[in-house]
DNA sequence: CGCCGAATTGACACGGTTCAATTGAGGTGG
DNA sequence: CCACCTCAATTGAACCGTGTCAATTCGGCG
């Protein structure tokens, strides 16, 4: 029962406030808002389908456990397309009453909250401007994240494509305060994680034994733990998060060299 | 030169009036707006940069061309991440003054227009519901075909990723008025081809080799024609689209069998 | 004619898959 | 307390889809 880092208060809704206060300023009265999401909550067990394709479902937010989209082909494969983590949006905030992309189930018991009193927030106007800035961010930051994932699929090896998303994990758990000296726990099994990557478990865990062989992270018992971030890092140019990217052809405006930092 | 079906009026803005038009009933207003982005549109050339990563540009309508967003990795592997035709949003509307999350370029000479009137319409409230909803499906497919490139990215196989992206842009030229009798203009070279399936130009030449083999379809001096689209579908199980899709995990809430239409 | 980018081809290496067992770690009932 | 079940993690061996390297050909164009 390894639980999270010294956080004041580890009320259900704390993980979305967190990140949001992270991204923007928000109003004594928005964080009231947030924070009254869990009275409102519901829990639902793994396998649970938090949406369907094809339907319409209004959204959600993630309180807490871990949930991913998800695409089954017809012979049986299974692609991961996303994972919600503690903080997410769970459908489509912005654009409400179309039908869902994908198929998101739970991977762990989760809590959910029904967005709507953030969406009526967001409709009032002026008052809750940091609110909706901080929304923006986090949609901002899915396909940013959905991106990151293709980058994976598209030109990276299986052990790059097991450090890239492990970073990922890492930011994200850390921006709602669950990461503790370099560790957070998760619910993938090495299935889930050959699903989201586009390998097959065998490999999975070959790789996985050679990361650990590396010394650069160790993933048991539902505990990661990232021994050498920064070098996992520059392993698979991840900059840190923020940071922009070297990355321009040389036409017309290149804008030349690039700063640490 | 092989042209347009029977569309009355071929001017610079009818992809986009064209799509939209699709997608939701256009007021005359709204459609006066759209048609007058080409008289403030700008053409770029071949290789030009229309966004670039990490920085913050006003989203802009293409009107013609083809574009894509890419992201380089520091060893010079490069990933397309998507694809952008006639009548596609550049940049997100939804979210403006935030930074871009990748680069986007233009694949031939492109014609584009600010997208500001259809902001300034869209923030301007109910006088637009028609034009609103519009937009708010093109999102939607936007990030429907992001969806799309994963599966195809993470659980198929070359064969199959190649039809499956040609079966996309099919989709999204005739939505534009730009298929003509299974056949349509592009200008993806095998390398480019490659860089969005995560293959290496040799598999991809070997690739549609097979394809024109099996009698599928033929890609040559930058035409793509379908000689079996149905076929094409069936293979790789992309239902034609609108239908719903059958992939429900034995779970609580099974739906059970789904219609055809 | 000669250049250049795109398309092709062949030979070979390797990353990753598949199949088939085996091991290990809870969880439950007798 | 142990037999038993199940799910996740491991392991080995053979196979094959794709990548890599290195030419070669093709097609437009100045």
């Amino acid at each position: 029962m390894t639980r999270t880092a010294g956080c004041a208060d580890p009320g259900p809704a704390n993980a979305v406030v967190l990140r949001l206060a992270h991204l923007g300023q928000l109003s004594p009265r928005d964080a009231g808002i947030l924070g009254s999401l869990s009275q409102a909550s519901r829990h639902l067990p793994t396998h649970s389908e938090l949406c369907v394709e094809g339907r319409v479902r209004p959204p959600m937010m993630l309180l807490s456990g871990w949930a991913c989209y998800q695409r089954l082909l017809s012979d049986g494969r299974r692609q991961i397309v996303r994972f919600l983590l503690p903080g997410d949006l769970v459908g489509s905030l912005d654009r409400p009453g179309l039908p869902a992309i994908s198929s998101a189930v739970a991977l762990t018991h989760v809590m959910v909250a029904d967005a709507d009193p953030v969406l009526r927030a967001l409709n009032a106007g002026e008052h809750s401007a940091g609110l909706s800035d901080a929304i923006a961010r986090i949609l901002q930051v899915d396909e940013a994240n959905l991106c990151d994932h293709v980058i994976r699929l598209g030109r990276q090896t299986a052990y790059e494509r097991v450090i890239h998303i492990l970073l990922e994990f890492h930011g994200r758990m850390q921006a709602v305060g669950l990461v503790a000296g370099n560790s957070f726990t998760t619910p993938l099994t090495q299935e889930v994680l050959g699903d989201a990557l586009g390998l097959s478990v065998v490999h999975i865990n070959r790789t996985l034994q050679q990361l650990r062989r590396d010394n650069l992270l160790d993933i048991r018992n539902g505990k990661v733990t990232l021994h050498q971030p920064d070098r996992m890092r520059a392993l698979v140019d991840r900059t840190p998060p923020g940071t922009p990217r070297s990355h321009v052809l040389p036409f017309d405006d290149d804008p030349g060299g690039f700063g640490g930092e």
